[in-house]
DNA sequence: TTGACTTCGTTGCAGTTGCAACGATATTGG
DNA sequence: CCAATATCGTTGCAACTGCAACGAAGTCAA
């Protein structure tokens, strides 16, 4: 036996904890709309704009594999929920957006997410903002030094 | 655009965060191990006691398949960091515990595991502490509910 | 302009995953 | 004791994944 304790290992814990969130929540998209989890991740990136976005922008910031985010972009489009286009003024990007159909998908998901998000949280009581402004501390440190 | 702002959504900002991490770590276990990553939640959860463990008291706690935990097991065994033995008193029940060799392993894995565990949230700075509390509030509210 | 080099997104492939089904074992009720 | 039911871990399978290789498109320097 190390002094090794795993209940202090963020790696671990961080890892359980979004799985299972990621999971419980899954179901709410699933059931309702068929939509893979990275398919969901795709959509849920392309709400934030009305702007096109490169396949590239999104893998970037998504941490998904870019083939990930490619084959979620043809499902989604073939199910209509997703507009791809080329971009025209350089030819080898892609542009994503949302179709009227995966917009009215985002509206009718967004309060169900609010929802969720608000109940996940519960437990935390007042220490809720802080484990917030902890989580985006955390993410934007690591956009600074990481990706160079 | 709704009014859903993916940057205060928990269960995404959460996937993110982990992932980064998870696979940024796995980097120090897969070049020196060859461990998978489920293989090394395995030797983790097992280098906490030298009792031995089942495969279902392992996938209950850390959101593997059972059939994940199996094969991880299998492998591990293989490879001879992981002993693998019938249940005298219940012969449905595996009993999974490290061997020597993964024992050493731990070791050698565990000061790594520190240090880059402190590296990770040093960007918290002095809200460190209120943050691991909050992670594992959550872990356990939602044990308490969850898995009734 | 041309040729070398870079960037972008897609695709082939081998390995992994989750789910359902299964065999083996244990428990329960009569 | 036996039959019905439940639990445990493994395995088959179809779907998904990450990686590397690729073609297409752009950039840069000479």
């Amino acid at each position: 036996m190390t002094d090794f304790h795993l209940d202090d290992f963020m790696p671990y814990q961080l890892a359980v904890l979004s799985s299972q969130i990621s999971r419980e929540f899954a179901e709410l998209y699933t059931d309702r709309f068929g939509l893979s989890v990275p398919e969901w991740r795709l959509v849920a990136h392309l709400s934030q704009t009305r702007e096109p976005v490169s396949v590239r922008e999104i893998f970037e910031r998504v941490d998904m594999d870019k083939s990930k985010v490619s084959r979620a972009a043809s499902r989604l489009e073939q199910r209509g929920y997703v507009i791809k286009s080329v971009n025209p003024s350089d030819r080898r990007l892609v542009e994503l957006r949302l179709s009227e159909n995966g917009r009215a998908m985002v509206e009718e998901l967004a309060p169900l997410a609010r929802r969720y998000d608000q109940r996940c949280l519960e437990a935390l009581g007042e220490a809720e903002p802080a484990f917030r402004e902890a989580v985006r501390l955390l993410l934007e440190s690591r956009r600074a030094s990481g990706d160079t």
